[in-house]
DNA sequence: TCTATGCAAATTCAA
DNA sequence: ATTGAATTTGCATAG
């Protein structure tokens, strides 16, 4: 990726941009309905910061679709857009997690009115949480970029997102007011992009139509999960079928159903087209990019390998590089004595341990430090979580 | 056999 | 490097 001057033939351009973290050093931009990848390996000219994919501030990116061959770019001409946005405290929006969109409604969802702060340059900045001031009253915890009611004032217009309208349509308000601080000469309109609530949802409706299509396909949730691993995409290996069962009743996270999207879709895409392009061509060994078991494996992967049942799809395995760095650690399953002797430890003897005894539960227990250490962690968690109810 | 869900392990982020 | 808090996600199992 390289740094680009704004093109001002771009600048009234009204763009909708999301993009959603693959891993550190890439991720998926979805702008105007079309998914492109973008890798920034150096990250002193990064556009994103490592943490949180914020813009910097040049504003402009130049993408590289990933619809493109990888190894037949035409370098002479590469398909370029330019895009200015900013990931926006949307992306951190704090919620209540599970089934909040139940209903395809927000709940119990007003937080207090903020006001944007005005950057040095002296343009409203709705991205400079500490510029994010609570101002109605003070019932409401102090302001940060996650919270949702924003009030904004340029000084002379002022426009307000309405707060019962989902968070998708506040997406687009931010949208709009992303497109206003990347040329102030532009008006920002509110009312244009906000949508009623409902089934008009954008996310709702992909999520309605995955899932019918999904069945018509035959495909189970597990099916989907594992072959999501094949899609070679950088930062996603496979997921669970909890997981696709979530997605499919919109009861992940906001934020975490905008990162799966961009996923799912290209999978889709990938069914629907029955055609398989391994993009990245990896010419090394094959090797069990899932790092399962063969009897894990086959099974896994009967569906794909069987074309008397399913047409031909894509390869169970597909040679990739990063595979196992995509895998997310075998969830552990912690129970009888092992349990037991760590519940003892932490109600009698200590709820954080030393690192030295850490390593001496580890030896005793059989299992990594890491694994205690995680734990322990999660154990001090669900006691403070339990000893507020 | 497939999907939904409770619990908690693992990961991420910021301090 | 370590931690707390928040969040994502998988395992086990219920439906």
């Amino acid at each position: 990726m390289i740094n680009q001057p704004m093109d001002p033939k771009n600048t009234d351009q009204k763009t909708l941009c999301s993009m959603h973290k693959m891993n550190h050093h890439s991720s998926l931009l979805n702008i105007n309905n079309r998914n492109y990848s973008t890798d920034c390996k150096d990250e002193q000219s990064s556009m994103f910061q490592l943490s949180t994919l914020k813009f910097n501030d040049i504003e402009t990116i130049m993408i590289h679709p990933k619809s493109d061959d990888d190894n037949n770019v035409d370098d002479s001409k590469p398909e370029t857009k330019y895009c200015s946005s900013y990931e926006h405290p949307l992306n951190s929006i704090k919620q209540p997690s599970r089934n909040i969109y139940q209903n395809n409604e927000i709940s119990n969802f007003r937080s207090p009115i903020f006001e944007i702060g005005i950057n040095s340059c002296g343009i409203p900045d709705p991205f400079i949480s500490s510029n994010l001031k609570c101002s109605n009253n003070d019932n409401n915890p102090p302001g940060k970029s996650s919270d949702l009611n924003l009030f904004m004032s340029d000084h002379q217009n002022q426009c307000q997102c309405d707060m019962s309208s989902s968070v998708w349509d506040k997406w687009s308000f931010l949208s709009s007011i992303n497109s206003y601080h990347a040329n102030s000469d532009c008006t920002i309109t509110t009312t244009e992009t906000i949508q009623p609530v409902g089934k008009s949802d954008a996310l709702a409706e992909f999520v309605d139509m995955f899932k019918e299509k999904r069945i018509q396909l035959g495909i189970t949730q597990a099916e989907v999960g594992r072959a999501l691993g094949a899609l070679n995409l950088s930062g996603f290996g496979c997921l669970s079928q909890s997981t696709i069962c979530r997605f499919e009743s919109l009861s992940l996270s906001h934020k975490n159903m905008l990162a799966l999207k961009p996923v799912l879709e290209i999978w889709l895409q990938q069914m629907e087209g029955g055609l398989w392009v391994n993009q990245e061509h990896h010419l090394q060994e094959s090797h069990n990019c899932f790092n399962r078991t063969p009897t894990d494996s086959t099974d896994s992967f009967r569906n794909f390998s069987d074309s008397s049942t399913n047409p031909p799809v894509f390869p169970p395995f597909t040679p990739l590089k990063d595979s196992v760095e995509n895998q997310r650690r075998k969830r552990t399953c912690i129970m009888g004595r092992e349990k037991y002797i760590l519940e003892s430890f932490f109600n009698a003897t200590n709820c954080r341990p030393t690192s030295d005894q850490m390593n001496q539960l580890a030896l005793r227990l059989n299992m990594p430090k890491s694994v205690i250490r995680v734990w322990f962690c999660n154990q001090r968690q669900k006691h403070k979580r339990l000893s507020k109810l």
